[in-house]
This record gives structure tokens, C-alpha cells and sequence, in this order.
DNA sequence: ATCGATTTGTGCGTATGTATC
DNA sequence: TGATACATACGCACAAATCGA
């Protein structure tokens, strides 16, 4: 242990960082186990509560597993995809409106989506184009809640279409702190109708693996989704 | 258990899930106080330890900050940049190398970050523009520590200089992941000699607030960025 | 500045549920 | 079926931090 370490941390804490330290620096590896709960409070010399409220905060943000019974135990882990994109949704829900704008957002987002776009319409294989196509909707016949999960299904199946899983994982809480924001269902149909036309402009692109066409017909498409967010915001 | 029972779910997960979705949904509100350990116990019937390893696993993720003493509590707040960013930084460096690869890594680097320097051509201010020469380095007398870090700084000094909060918090770790992994300290002077031509490069292009000429230096420098990842990769 | 109230931090013992052998 | 090992849950007691009178 270094010199001068911080003087009045509180075991638990000591633990949780050190653990966490551990996993970082590969001294835990994947799928590992960690000495029994008993034999930990042992070892820093606290009770088991401590040492179970340290492995509880860690298991919080993903990195460890608890399984009970007699082969269970405290199990090194990696967060999965599902747990990042959702803690990320969750801190940028809470960071809009203060520290992040609305126009941050955005951003974001085109500057993320536009450039998966062009990369979809490179790799995208036979199924998700096929996924892709189950996400449109008719907008004559619009079911609020039907059209707001094909929305999102359609900017999703992009995202993956990309074979790139780290443009799902960090793009899709943007997308979808911006869609929970505004028109979840307060669009008027007008909208919708836009919507489709470029969703199935987009949808033809990826068909023909036009890869600069899909680009700027995303570009556009945003940029629409842009209107609309200020437009709503001028409402409200 | 009765047949068509839900699977039994522990009274601390179902505290948590209850506290998060309490957040979620605004019922929490930011920096509001919850019960005390001992109100929360009796509340929802379960010990205090139970209140407490629940509240763990949330402060585990930045979402509560507890305090000591009278005035003390349990506090509901966002989580930091810094802490979604280290998240993030952890969860990517555990899966580069299974689920992500080295290009998948290197792909987002480019997808964020030449754009961001296209931005920041515009958004720059003199200050900035200091702290972006503060971390250029002379490249004929290495430490390889300080470049190190220089390199680091340089790169979110571009990130920030764009003014949008959310860029730096998912660009950085992406930066930080493969600098990490790749020319620690391994690479020889001949590239930091590139590198630092590169960036001084950036520097002026952001000075006279030249987009154009700022994104295709950093397109033209992480392309020689990936070219020395892929041949550290190849070497090892 | 001391004292007391409040709240979290920690240790320990015990009983129970559950998965594995 | 029973034994074993481990996590789960609870309750209590005391320590430490903090604030206010």
C-alpha cells in the first residue's frame, strides 16, 4: 500500500476501492472468485457487514455477481451492455435540463447517428435488413405507443446494423432521453407522416448499400427530429 | 411456492429496484432526502442492514450520496461526470478483447473526435486555446510519463473546448481505453515526433478557428493513431 | 466549549433459506 | 434424504461523525 493514503476513509470504502482496484489492474480476472465473506472480514480485519456492503456497491455498478448456495459465492464480472446503456440513459435523464442542454443532446446524436448510418449501409447483412423493415409503421393508423417503440426500433436496428456494439451501447440513451423528453406522444400526425417517408428513405439506402445517400438522408432526418424538439420546447 | 408465484425476489433487490425507480420516474427528487436507515427498516419491514446493503448498491452507482451526523442522511443525487465516465472507462477496458475489438474501439474514437475538433475550431476560447498549448510537449526530450499524459490532455482539451458537456464524458474513456492498452511507453520517438507535429498542427488550425482544416488534421492523425495501434498489435 | 440528539458506521451473534453434493 | 457451505436476513449494541442548543 502507498504512503500517505487519504487518513480517515471508513473501511468500507477502503474495501469497495480496493476490490475495485483489483479488477482494473487484472489482479481479479473475469469470472474469478473472491474469498468467502468470512475469510475477507478476516483478512482486513471488519466485520462482514462491511464487507458485504462494500461487494453490494460494487455489484451495483456490475462488477460482481453474487450467487448463493454451496458452489456460489462473490463472482467477477463485466457489466453487460444492457447495464452501461442503461446507467447512461439514466444519468443523462438526470443531467438534462442542468449540466447538459437539450442542443447538447443532439449533438450528440447526429454526430453519432449519421456516421452509423453510412456504416450500416456498408455492413448491414440480409436479417437486419429485414429487422430494419419490421420497424415501420403505417401513419394512417397511428397507435401512440406502437409508433413510439417502432421509433426507437428503427434508430436501434441502425445502431446494430453497424456490427460495431459500442454505437448501440453509447448512442441509444441519448436517443432515447431525447425521445422520453419530447413527443412521446404529443406529436400531431403531420409528423408521423415525415417520419415514415424518411425512415423509408433511409430503409432504401441501406438496401442498396448506398452509403452516401443513407448519410444524408439520416443528416436530414435529424435534422427534422431537431425542428420538432425546439418546436415542442417553444410550446411547453 | 404456490404454482404461478413470482419468482421470489429478495427484500433488497426489490428495495433498490424500488428506490432507483423512485428516481427514475421523479417521485425523487434531486438532492431531496430519503427516511433515515431506521424508517426505511420499518417501512418496508426488513432489517436495517437490508435498508443499508440496498442504498449501497445505489451510491455504488452515484445515484445517492450518504452522509454522517445529525443533519446527515441519505442524499438523492446524479451522478458526476467523472464517476460515468470512469464507469465507462472500466466497463470498456473489461471488454476490449471479447465482446469489442481494437477496431470497434478505434472506430468510435473517430466517429467523436473529428468531429469534435471541427467544433471546437468554432467554439474555442483563448483560454482553451492555452490550456490546448499547455499539453504540447517537445518530443526530443521524452519523459514518457509526461507525454503520456500530455497526449491525454491534449485530446480532452479538444473534447472540452467544443462546449458540450457529453462529449468528453464518452469520448475520453473510449481515448483512454486504447491508450491504455497500446504505446504506454512502448512506442519509439519517432512517433511522438509525428504526434507532436500532429497536434501543433490541430493547435493552429483551432487558433484561427479553421473547421474545415481541423477536422482532416485529426482525421490525418488518428489514422496514423490506428496504423500504430494495429502494428503494436501485430507486434505483440 | 460542552453536551445531547440524530444518523450513519461497524461488529457480532443467530436463525433461515437454498443450492450442491 | 441428509449434510454441508454459503448467502440472506434480522436484531442489538456501541462507535463515530455532525449539528444545534
Amino acid at each position: 500500500m502507498a504512503i500517505g493514503d487519504t487518513p480517515t476513509v471508513t473501511p468500507g470504502r477502503r474495501i469497495e476501492h480496493d476490490v475495485r482496484a483489483q479488477i482494473e489492474n487484472g489482479n481479479l480476472h473475469i469470472g474469478e472468485r473472491l474469498p468467502s465473506e468470512a475469510e475477507l472480514s478476516a483478512q482486513y480485519g471488519v466485520g462482514r457487514n462491511t464487507v458485504r456492503e462494500a461487494l453490494r456497491a460494487l455489484a451495483g455498478q456490475g462488477l460482481l455477481e453474487i450467487k448463493v448456495g454451496k458452489r456460489g459465492g462473490t463472482f467477477v464480472t463485466r457489466p453487460s451492455a444492457e447495464k452501461i446503456s442503461g446507467s447512461l440513459r439514466l444519468a443523462l435523464s438526470l443531467m438534462a435540463g442542468t449540466e447538459v442542454s437539450v442542443a447538447n443532446l443532439v449533438q450528440i446524436r447526429e454526430i453519432l447517428e449519421i456516421p452509423a448510418a453510412e456504416i450500416a449501409a456498408l455492413q448491414r447483412t440480409e436479417e437486419e435488413l429485414a429487422a430494419l423493415r419490421a420497424t415501420l409503421f403505417d401513419p394512417y393508423h397511428v397507435d401512440p405507443d406502437r409508433v413510439f417503440g417502432c421509433t426507437g426500433g428503427f434508430h436501434l436496428a441502425i445502431l446494430r446494423a453497424t456490427h460495431n456494439p459500442l454505437l448501440p451501447i453509447v448512442a441509444s440513451p441519448v436517443f432515447q432521453v431525447l425521445e422520453e423528453r419530447f413527443l412521446r406522444d404529443r406529436a400531431p400526425q403531420r409528423v408521423w407522416l415525415d417520419v415514415d417517408r424518411d425512415h423509408r428513405e433511409i430503409v432504401d439506402c441501406l438496401e442498396r448499400h448506398d452509403q452516401a445517400g443513407a448519410r444524408e438522408a439520416m443528416r436530414a432526418h435529424l435534422r427534422a427530429a431537431r425542428q420538432q424538439y425546439y418546436q415542442d420546447m417553444a410550446e411547453s
